[in-house]
DNA sequence: ATAATAACAATCAGGATATCCTGTTTTTAT
DNA sequence: ATAAAAACAGGATATCCTGATTGTTATTAT
């Protein structure tokens, strides 16, 4: 997993928690960075460079705007040239058929919601972080994203294609395993726990939270769903605390 | 809720048990037979009549596997029309619009699913119906058909479409209202619980199974789904028994 | 028996969509 | 300064999909 690079610090004791946290979170701005499609924001970059990645950026942008408000079935790449304010000429030119658009979004979605996922995760003060209804609501409020949803969209769309399966699991896949490497870091209630248990943890919360989500239409009462992420809160609480036997 | 037909026992002390549980089973069979398209199979129907009803059928079980194997957005009225063997005429003569297809295809699926519940709950033995496993173990079941595939996308694409999204909703919640409305008489522990708490079981059910297995792609391992399906379990017999604190 | 109706079948027209292709303008390299 | 290349713009096209129309056969009602 090329995308979790571990801090360097040797040991846990000899740096405050303080100086990991700041390190991880500076990591993580690299690794955003590194992922982020506009690379000619920082380089010295041209003129056509700049211009270039700039409207791909918009193209990428409209996309997830349709996805989120159209659907997958309804996005045609002449709205999103439409919403991005740009010709068909254009569009083509940087992307010469839909799939290779595409893949594009889903790349760029993942990266977004890498982007949204740190700025939840450093909104929790200290105090939440030792909370375990703050990790739940970081999950909740990352759910309740138009990245979210045109990363649903995108969910189902590459279940039936092969070429865009392949890019989206991998991109899944990483970022789930790079959001779980982040629990450890930022919670630091977790660390004493094993990893399996902290997997399991987190599996349950992505499970609950996002068919809580998708399940908004048939779970309509807000009581219902607040009732709902408080049992999950305390059942993670309590597997922390090991007052769950497992097996 | 015109579904909901309440049994006409008056008292639970003066039925026994088994004969309860007989009465919910044959007024769930009424219930199919009502939801049944195919209403032509008990009346004695005309030739016309059947013939009709059985190409409708045909119709709605092509569209339901077109789309669990393609998808919403790749599945045409050409596509089903060819996959239940029929001319796009023929096709054209019972549903003469694709909106009105998608909408009886959404009454067909739910119609199904509930059969499909039927099934899943009949098929437990007593024994199994006193686990709560047992009942995580239906959900599971439930979520594992080309029926949920189908409802899975006629879901995502009627929360973009306001005429689908309606009829879309209704039969969700009714569905919903139905197979809740079940649990105490097919899971006899539950009876003493409040109708609040076994709603909270049965939403986080809903929610973690099928977010259990629309991640699937994400939670690839085996162990990790049924680990996380024992945690639900255990969880939901916690709170049957009385063992976690709400509020 | 016959007219009406239902269940198809087969084309056709119209519209939408992805992709192609030919220009035009602007930037960059030499 | 000039050639090359990049960033567009927009018309043209081929394909696909939906829905309409017409025709044919089987059945039902009278």
């Amino acid at each position: 997993m090329n995308v979790i690079k571990k801090i360097k610090s040797a040991d846990p004791e000899d740096v405050s928690a303080e100086e990991a946290l700041k390190a991880a979170m500076s990591q993580m701005e690299a690794e955003i960075i590194r992922l982020d499609p506009d690379k000619s924001a920082n380089d010295e970059a041209s003129w056509q460079e700049r211009k270039s990645a700039q409207t791909r950026l918009a193209i990428l942008a409209a996309a997830v705007e349709c996805l989120a408000k159209h659907g997958y079935a309804k996005t045609t790449t002449q709205q999103v040239a439409a919403t991005a304010k740009i010709s068909r000429g254009a569009m083509l030119h940087h992307y010469a058929t839909k799939s290779e658009l595409i893949a594009s979004v889903i790349e760029y979605v993942f990266y977004r919601r890498m982007k949204l996922f740190f700025g939840e995760i450093t909104r929790l003060s200290e105090e939440r972080r030792r909370d375990v209804t703050g990790g739940v609501e970081v999950y909740w409020n990352w759910v309740q994203t138009p990245e979210f949803d045109a990363f649903l969209e995108l969910s189902i769309a590459s279940r039936k294609d092969a070429e865009l399966g392949e890019i989206f699991e991998t991109r899944a896949i990483e970022l789930d395993a790079y959001s779980f490497d982040q629990i450890p870091i930022f919670f630091p209630e977790w660390k004493a726990v094993s990893k399996e248990t902290l997997r399991l943890a987190n599996d349950l919360i992505v499970a609950a939270i996002q068919g809580l989500y998708t399940n908004r239409q048939i779970i309509t009462d807000r009581k219902r769903r607040t009732a709902v992420r408080d049992l999950v809160s305390k059942t993670i609480l309590m597997l922390r605390e090991g007052e769950i036997d497992l097996n």
